[in-house]
DNA sequence: ACCAGTAGT
């Protein structure tokens, strides 16, 4: 083998033994394995020269014994063994020292090989501080050629020592990396002149130049001394006027006392890069060293495990996962597939495509276990096909014939995606024998024997449907992630299934909580079916990061700089603002760094976003770049992007909370569970085995995170559910069966409120008007504002704001840069009194006026999107009243009084009045509470004294969303039962006396 | 003088 190729060679073991590759090294082991006399004089070498430290001991033995091997049977000629001889001897020793010293104080060496002693060998992880710092292009050592040729005369390589080697072997190493970071300053002060040129730059801007430009100044100065030291010595007596050999003459007299400077300078440059990662006020350091980003600004993470994969050969998407899923399971199956002829047709295809599924060879064992059980709790782990086979199975064997089979799942998309598929599967059209049902949309027919729906669809169902007898087997899928009505469900069917012996229930679950299932459903039989999933490395940091949104961007930047251009990145991040934020900062980022890395498409996802702008996390990534998605937790169940190979968990999510005292809910930014974390990282297995970064520690995850995110029972208003069960019959509430008992605070607050609107007597039972209450599918307020609205003839008007107002935020899209523009536009709303409740009244109306126009819409600062859902429920609420026998269409001409009348009949129980100080107290708990500043109300100079409400959230503040003015008596004639004429006179007479007694 | 994670009937 010739010399070239053999360093080829050791190049390309090197980048599977280190995680990186370096031409020089490779050149210079190949000379070192020459000239070694044992394997393991060459591992020595090695060792000591820095480059694997950490390293699995036995690869690197596996390389050296290699290496040494293909070296030494064709013994090189010794022409060119010269080249790569050593450094004079003083030189050596100077750099050999002051590397050491800095490596003591360099988080990237150090911190690099403390981090590679715990990595697995055959990973080459975003930690290789190497690799990242050393995009091809910008590794040039010049310098090393020269110190070579100096070197050349003055020792023959016979001469050297190991020892002499492995200090060569450190040099080398140290300096090309010096050399990279000194070259990547440049360009980074290169690209901020010609990037930046004549914008006004911030003082910390200015600030970061200055340094950078300060260091560079330093190390060209160090060259050129090195430069005379290492050539040759400038005799004392020679005395140029050239400055700069005059200055070079200077430094070297005054050497001591620079040369300590110096290090001083340095140490204390490194040591703010050591920091970096670690320090507190994260942000202001940031500022200043945005320059040095992809080397120095790093995060150490340390792998730790994988979640296991199965099934190699391909993944198949989780139930979950709509369309795209199904479309891709299409598109699957065929390179997959035994070579099919051309008169195969699409649907044999299919059906091919159906036997290879993980679950098919389970067919059997399953349908006995189901025979042989009422309920049976299956675990079918992501991808095993389980949601589209098994009402399939069932079918087939003729469990059709008794009755349905429906099959539930949490979200809308999912319901109608997967029914598509099997509809295909099965060859039917889509909405006959196999159908979905949703709200707004129910696809099926009397032929329907799969049906698909949403879990809250089928716990609607129930309540026309007590026994729900028109159903042979029930399929709850998906129920780990324990939706409201996957939990109201699992209840209730536990209960229709000890009287109905024939219905088959079959609760599907993840892993975890399998255990928890099958408890609670009396011990009910597990049955595994695996799926198919990529293995995914887990990573987690050394240490816990300050600054999640920051700390993101860096690894982000990690990745892409280090890891090969193979596969997108899905960071999770808790909103839109941390969203919007990050992809500044990596837009600036990456921006800097100019075409040394290769582009970053960096696409933002969350819920709000417009559709078109969602659309875009699904384009291909184009050749020669990467794709980088930031999102909520949308991305981890709701939707799946193909091409996510590196997931960054920053550990959070925004998680809603709701505190039943005050009736107040609350967005928090909590820490996620570790099955969330699991979840999350499954999402970078889906299509090649992955890596997820962990931006917190594998302590943390073990001791801080909860096992299981708390289900959404515990943490909701239950004032509907409740309303439900109880014209389901349950009579009490506080025995319910609940898998997790939500706390009694909220029942208790549940039930206090519908005794207080009506719907239940004093004795607990559900009344008349309860009755027709729960027959809307809104919360009780509004299905009670709704009934009411029928006696005061504004059902038009209620029908619109209820609608309005079940959207909660988000109609009203207001663009920074068009603020005061969109502002206007919502005040115009507002003209003619009634506060938000007949500003978004006013709002829909004028919509519909236009035609339900989607450029009224852009005029008037409205989202489309979210307005359109309004009317989906506004049609599907004018149904319901039909079937009531109430006319839906009877209008008052947009008067404000009469729909404000029948909002204070619901929301009575969210009454504030104004205080002394101008602040609102609520009448219920006297809790302080403000407008919201998004309130048409807020900047009102006359603030009404009475005020309702439509909800109380707590942010920075206790604010009142949804705001509007009321008249004390409508109190007193729409909740006589709560409040008294008294009341609220005598509360109005002690506000005016009271204050002016308290004065005195 | 705020700032809205996701899903659903």
């Amino acid at each position: 083998m010739g010399k070239k190729s053999l360093e080829t060679w050791c190049s390309d073991q090197l980048h599977d033994v280190l995680g990186f590759s370096d031409k020089s090294l490779a050149t210079f082991l190949v000379d070192v394995a020459d000239k070694a006399s044992s394997v393991q004089e060459i591992v020595k070498v090695f060792e000591e020269g820095g480059h694997l430290q950490g390293k699995n001991d036995r690869l690197v033995e596996e390389f050296a014994k290699d290496l040494f091997r293909r070296c030494h049977p064709s013994s090189s000629d010794p022409e060119k063994k010269k080249k790569r001889s050593k450094a004079p001897k003083r030189k050596t020793e100077d750099v050999v020292e002051e590397t050491r010293e800095k490596e003591r104080v360099s988080a990237v060496s150090d911190d690099t090989k403390e981090t590679r002693k715990r990595s697995r060998p055959e990973d080459s992880g975003v930690n290789d501080g190497e690799q990242k710092r050393s995009p091809e292009a910008v590794s040039p050592p010049e310098k090393k050629d020269a110190t070579g040729e100096a070197a050349e005369e003055e020792e023959t390589e016979e001469n050297m020592t190991v020892e002499q080697l492995r200090e060569k072997s450190r040099q080398v190493y140290l300096k090309s990396r010096e050399q990279r970071e000194v070259d990547l300053l440049q360009k980074s002060l290169a690209d901020e002149e010609t990037l930046f040129k004549g914008v006004k730059l911030t003082k910390a801007e200015e600030k970061r130049i200055t340094l950078g430009k300060k260091i560079l100044g330093m190390v060209e100065e160090r060259e050129g001394r090195d430069a005379i030291q290492d050539g040759y010595r400038l005799p004392d007596s020679y005395d140029d006027k050239e400055s700069k050999a005059k200055q070079d003459q200077d430094k070297l007299s005054s050497r001591y006392v620079e040369e300590k400077h110096e290090k001083t300078e340095e140490q204390l440059w490194q040591e703010a890069q050591t920091n970096k990662a670690t320090i507190v006020k994260k942000k202001h350091k940031k500022d200043e060293q945005d320059y040095e980003l992809v080397f120095d600004d790093k995060i150490d993470f340390v792998m730790q495990g994988t979640r296991k994969g199965h099934d190699r050969r391909g993944d198949r998407a989780k139930s979950a996962s709509r369309r795209r899923t199904s479309t891709k399971e299409k598109e699957e199956a065929k390179p997959e597939a035994p070579q099919s002829t051309p008169q195969e047709t699409e649907h044999q295809k299919i059906l091919a495509g159906r036997k290879r599924l993980p679950v098919y060879p389970y067919r059997e064992e399953l349908l006995a276990a189901v025979k042989d059980h009422r309920v049976l709790i299956l675990v079918g782990e992501t991808g095993s096909g389980k949601t589209t086979q098994i009402p399939q199975f069932l079918h087939e064997v003729g469990y059709s014939k008794l009755g349905k089979i429906g099959c539930t799942q949490p979200r809308r998309v999912a319901a109608m995606s997967v029914a598509a598929r099997v509809a295909q599967e099965m060859n039917v059209t889509l909405g006959h024998e196999v159908g979905y049902a949703i709200r707004f949309e129910t696809c099926t027919s009397p032929k329907t024997i799969i049906q698909y729906m949403t879990d809250g669809m089928l716990l609607r169902e129930i309540l026309t449907e007590p026994d729900l007898s028109g159903y042979s087997c029930i399929v709850i899928d998906e129920a780990h992630e324990r939706t409201l009505s996957t939990d109201i469900l699992l209840t209730l069917l536990k209960d229709i299934v000890r009287y109905r012996s024939d219905l088959k229930l079959i609760v599907s679950s993840a892993t975890l909580d399998a255990e928890k299932f099958s408890t609670f459903f009396d011990n009910a039989s597990i049955f595994m079916i695996p799926g198919r999933m990529f293995p995914v490395d887990i990573y987690y940091t050394k240490a816990p990061e300050s600054d999640y949104v920051d700390a993101s961007v860096v690894t982000v930047l990690q990745i892409h700089v280090s890891q090969p251009l193979d596969g997108d990145v899905l960071v999770f991040l808790t909103g839109q603002e941390e969203i919007e934020a990050a992809g500044e900062i990596l837009t600036m980022r990456t921006r800097n760094l100019g075409s040394r890395i290769p582009e970053l498409i960096i696409c933002p996802i969350y819920a709000n976003l417009p559709s078109e702008q969602q659309a875009k996390i699904f384009e291909k990534t184009p050749k020669g770049s990467r794709k980088v998605v930031l999102a909520t937790n949308i991305a981890e169940t709701s939707l799946t992007i193909d091409g996510i190979k590196y997931v960054i968990d920053t550990g959070f999510q925004k998680q809603k909370s709701f505190n039943a005292k005050y009736g107040m809910e609350s967005l928090i930014v909590t820490p996620i569970s570790q099955a969330a974390a699991n979840q999350r990282a499954g999402r970078g297995g889906r299509t090649q085995p992955g890596k997820c970064f962990r931006l917190f520690t594998a302590w943390s995850f073990q001791n801080e995170l909860e096992p299981n995110t708390i289900p959404e029972i515990a943490r909701t208003n239950m004032g509907n559910v409740v309303l439900l069960l109880k014209s389901l019959g349950v009579n009490n509430l506080l025995h319910f069966d609940f898998m997790d008992r939500p706390p009694s605070d909220s029942l208790i607050r549940a039930l206090e409120q519908l005794y207080a609107l009506g719907a239940l007597n004093d004795r607990g039972d559900l009344t008349k008007l309860g009755r027709r209450m729960a027959e809307f599918p809104l919360d009780p307020m509004l299905s009670k504002t709704v009934i009411v609205s029928e006696k005061l003839k504004c059902m038009s008007e209620i029908l619109s704001m209820v609608a309005m107002l079940s959207l909660g935020a988000g109609v009203f899209y207001r663009p920074k840069d068009k603020a005061l523009l969109a502002d206007t536009a919502r005040m115009n709303f507002a003209r003619g009194g009634g506060g938000d409740h007949m500003s978004l009244y006013r709002c829909y109306h004028d919509w519909a006026q236009s035609n339900y126009s989607s450029i009224w819409c852009m005029e008037n600062f409205v989202q489309l999107r979210t307005i359109r859902k309004a009317r989906d429920i506004r049609e599907q609420l004018e149904g319901l009243c039909e079937r009531v026998e109430i006319d839906p269409a009877v209008s008052v001409d947009g008067e404000v009084e009469p729909p404000m009348k029948a909002i204070t009949a619901g929301f009575f129980y969210n009454v504030a009045r104004l205080g002394r100080s101008g602040e609102y107290q609520t009448v219920k708990q006297h809790k302080t509470v403000y407008i919201h500043p998004s309130s048409v109300m807020a900047k009102d100079e006359k603030p009404p004294t009475w005020v309702v409400y439509f909800e109380l959230a707590f942010t920075t503040k206790e604010f009142m969303r949804q705001v509007a003015p009321i008249e004390p008596e409508w109190l007193v004639e729409f909740a006589p039962h709560y409040f008294q004429e008294i009341d609220v006179a005598e509360t109005n007479k002690k506000k005016k006396y009271g204050k002016a007694r308290s004065k005195r």
